[in-house]
DNA sequence: ACCTGAACACCGTTCAAGT
DNA sequence: ACCTGAACACCGTTCAAGT
């Protein structure tokens, strides 16, 4: 998979060897062979025949790299529905898409939640379809980036999520103690589906449809005292 | 804070030191008083006046000193309300506290997100309320689990939303591409309210209206006669 | 400007030796 | 059983030297 890395003295190249497109192409590549904990600089860097120092001629940290990662991935959410179909089926769309890839970076969760998007035009752009999707649908605007925002949280809960063992929720030996819970996921268990599927299902399903009472039909905006 | 650490030879101290009680309670001091990034090994060991293997004694690991926290923190959280309350009232409340206790420790998210419930008898105890509330209610055992889990799923993503930056959706220089995304947030701030807080209130009744639906009955009983 | 190679300041963890 | 102290195998990152 690799290139058999040629010797390089030390000396600037004729051609730059690295670039933001060419590092995170062989970063994705690394963590789709063996995952995010391999993902380390000098990995990285062996992977594209390079010293380690040299990745930070182009990426001011990993920090960074991982941030062009998540930039690269978020093109396979599909933001195409807004606008096009029903808001309810436009936000299922999006919403299993968007999950389906951070269940696969699980890793970069907690970064993105965090990270400024003003540095990630790629995700400007969806959150922009999002946004015109529900003004379009008449959502009155002081509610659209709420709206956004909580379907974006389940949407990162529901990643992490999908990455954890199937039988997480498995009291054990404990199980007599906790009646409820334990026969409530043995049952679920025996429906055959897993957990977390169910649950992103179940999920999304109540989610759109209490977001839908708050449209330009339904029951505007109650104040919520919490 | 830390006591001064007295010199100790090598050698079994006359009574132990530490245990899982004195280790958890240092590493949530640490983590009060300096975050996340502040507990090491090193200065938690520090902090109780021994040396960083010393620890190895008696957590096998820091991913399992961070279970310990996790156990200690979900202590926090309130799930008294279910067979007490309505159920709508129940899980309002139980969310609230639920995400707030770990937005001030988000990075545990990741880790609890994934843990198995079999080690944590809390976190057990908690579920069980949780789905003792549901099936009180009149919800079928098979969709107890998933609700359960959707839930949880939107209070990691809020807690992991809640420690973002308050202009974490700021467009920047690119607002004028972006107008109606830029748009929605410039509103929802004018409001005054910080987007992560208008988020959690907004998803969180979206999401307990939408499983109310689901209740006994199917999608006509979502009365909550309390 | 962009690379190498050595070095730095950490990490978590292991293990022999001590009582 | 439970501690110390030295060591190990990493990390990400910096920087002088080279072209």
């Amino acid at each position: 998979m690799a290139m058999a890395p040629q010797a390089r003295r030390a000396g600037r190249p004729r051609s730059a060897v690295l670039g933001r497109a060419r590092i995170t192409a062989a970063a994705r590549r690394i963590i789709e062979a063996r995952g995010y904990p391999a993902l380390t600089m000098s990995a990285l860097a062996r992977s594209l025949g390079v010293s380690p120092s040299a990745l930070y001629n182009h990426a001011a940290s990993k920090q960074q790299l991982l941030q062009w990662i998540q930039e690269d991935v978020m093109a396979g959410v599909d933001s195409s529905g807004f606008g096009r179909l029903p808001l309810d089926d436009a936000l299922r769309l999006w919403a299993t898409s968007y999950r389906d890839v951070f269940a696969r970076h699980a890793p970069l969760v907690p970064v993105i939640a965090v990270l400024p998007v003003a540095g990630s035009p790629r995700t400007l752009r969806m959150y922009e379809d999002v946004a015109a999707g529900f003004l379009g649908a008449g959502w009155a605007e002081e509610d659209v980036a709420a709206a956004i925002i909580a379907t974006e949280s389940f949407i990162f809960g529901s990643a992490l999520d999908a990455t954890a063992p199937l039988d997480i929720f498995d009291a054990g030996e404990h199980a007599a103690r906790f009646p409820a819970f334990s026969g409530a996921v043995a049952r679920q268990r025996a429906s055959g589906m897993p957990s977390a599927e169910a649950a992103f299902g179940l999920g999304l399903e109540a989610l759109i449809a209490g977001l839908m009472t708050r449209g330009p039909g339904g029951p505007a905006a109650s104040r919520s005292s919490s």
